[in-house]
DNA sequence: ATTATTTATCGTAATATTGCAATATATAAA
DNA sequence: TTTATATATTGCAATATTACGATAAATAAT
């Protein structure tokens, strides 16, 4: 074995999951920070910002988009980049959610 | 090659990115949603509430133990295994933060 | 049409993760 | 001490992820 039994589990447990794993890696933080701080698009120059090879930052750009966490435009000759504002509130959300119930809890 | 270049990137991206590994697994999703709604320790019940073999759970355990995200104690013959309140928040507000900056942006 | 530029895909090697049977360890109960 | 119970560790097979060179695809500029 060593597949993940993902039909075992709940599609809530799942989706959370996913979103969680999409940022279980650095490179994936560093570009979704690199979005927040020049408060636009990636469009080419995320390249020069990380320690990686063109085709590893398109993987991990691609795994990004996958999760639902970035939206990508063509724009001419370059693609835009962008944080999808919405999926970012909803894990957020969640978050914040699991965060309450945690603060509830006496006990240990 | 195929390791994660950790030493490339920021502790504070890497600090994240571990954090959000360990809850990058749905039966570790799973793990985290029981012990919030049973509000308390996880006390040998665990094993029946997952559809994986006693030891993928004993791992998946340790490895939200290694991420800060729950803590054990030993208690007699089972043990105690808790939220961790703090790290919790920390990475909520963490989530927060992104999601308040993403509100921001203005493009795409 | 040719060339330059940007991003994606393919192929592949190295490493990590997942899952479980078997077994070890540690405490409680008899 | 022996037995029962709960959790951890080991060893290993199957699968996934990470990384990058080579190359493809797609558009822009000449």
């Amino acid at each position: 074995m060593g597949a993940t039994k993902t039909e075992n589990f709940t599609d809530k447990h799942n989706e959370i999951a996913n979103i969680a794993r999409a940022l279980g890696h650095p490179a994936r933080v560093a570009i979704i920070e690199y979005l927040l701080k020049i408060k636009s698009c990636i469009c080419g120059d995320i390249v020069d910002e990380l320690p990686l090879a063109q085709p590893t930052i398109s993987q991990h750009l691609k795994e990004l988009k996958n999760a639902g966490l970035i939206k990508g435009n063509v724009n001419g000759t370059s693609i835009c980049y962008c944080i999808d504002e919405k999926a970012m509130a909803k894990f957020a959300k969640q978050l914040e959610k699991w965060s309450e119930q945690a603060s509830e809890i006496k006990c240990c």
